[in-house]
DNA sequence: ATTTGTGCAAATCGTTTGCATCTGA
DNA sequence: TCAGATGCAAACGATTTGCACAAAT
């Protein structure tokens, strides 16, 4: 009988793999943006922070929670999704169509659309700089200036 | 009595304002485009068209249809943008939310997105730059930059 | 005469909501 | 205990579609 992995593997690029200190992790996530752990909001981050920069849409998320064993309703999901980005935890990307992306990605950056397939792409660079903005009109903010840049098959 | 102003008045400027020039001219275009020129399509084609740049969604221009008195349907707004989308008379704005925006100037702009009116406004300069944009995936390329700056109030 | 467009109402899609029930603090 | 969260199903708004009828070539 070989050895199973440790449940605290070492990793020299210092990432946490221990699944219990990531769901502490995200325990602390949640509350310190005033959310209950409840299991669902628990499968659901899980799900959306624990693997890089995401972009779902609801419908993404429940079909992935659902094929993980998570019970967890349509409805929910679209709670969670929305509690979500009241606190900050995820940000909208404005792609016309019907559906809503969700990006975990909070910082300001961009996005490839990729038309055929409804797929949104982190653009691969931070050098993208919109200059020559005019100033808002008298009583306005800017409140996030969205680029997306539309791909089709060349 | 006085006299009503003549069917062919001149302005300085050389706008075409006789009704019967207009008509002509969308009809052309339509055909063009390869669409019949249908009462409906010449319709909306004339509030579209004959404005300057507009922002409409379906709801929108079928109520103003509508109140001129012409009969549409709504199910024939929704066929008619799309059509005139395909032939490139029309441009779809990203803007996330549930409707679709389409704007009558079609080429390289951005825009504004009041979001509290859901208003969207062309940004009334071109000096706008996006640098620094990298190589689009292999086989694949650009077919549209959108920008769009959400404003709020200050 | 033939093709194309239109209107209506029903269907669909993504999303939201009301409300009874359950769960975490 | 009890505010807060969840699930379900029904409601919803925007858009699309099927099909009989009407209009354009």
């Amino acid at each position: 009988m070989t050895r199973a992995a440790p449940p605290h593997e070492f990793r020299p690029d210092g990432a946490v793999t221990n699944p219990r200190v990531l769901e502490l992790a995200l325990e602390k996530k949640l509350r310190q943006a005033g959310l209950r752990p409840t299991r669902q909001r628990m499968a659901l981050g899980a799900l959306l922070f624990s693997a890089g920069d995401r972009h779902v849409t609801a419908e993404d998320l429940h079909m992935e929670a659902v094929a993980t064993g998570e019970r967890v309703s349509l409805a929910t999901v679209y709670n969670t999704l929305h509690q979500f980005l009241q606190v900050g935890l995820l940000r909208e990307v404005a792609v016309a169509g019907t559906r809503a992306y969700f990006d975990t990605n909070t910082s300001n950056h961009n996005h490839y659309f990729i038309e055929s397939a409804g797929e949104l792409v982190d653009i691969p660079s931070s050098s993208i700089r919109v200059d020559g903005l005019p100033e808002p009109p008298p009583g306005m903010r800017i409140e996030h200036v969205d680029v997306v840049v539309r791909l089709v098959k060349a």
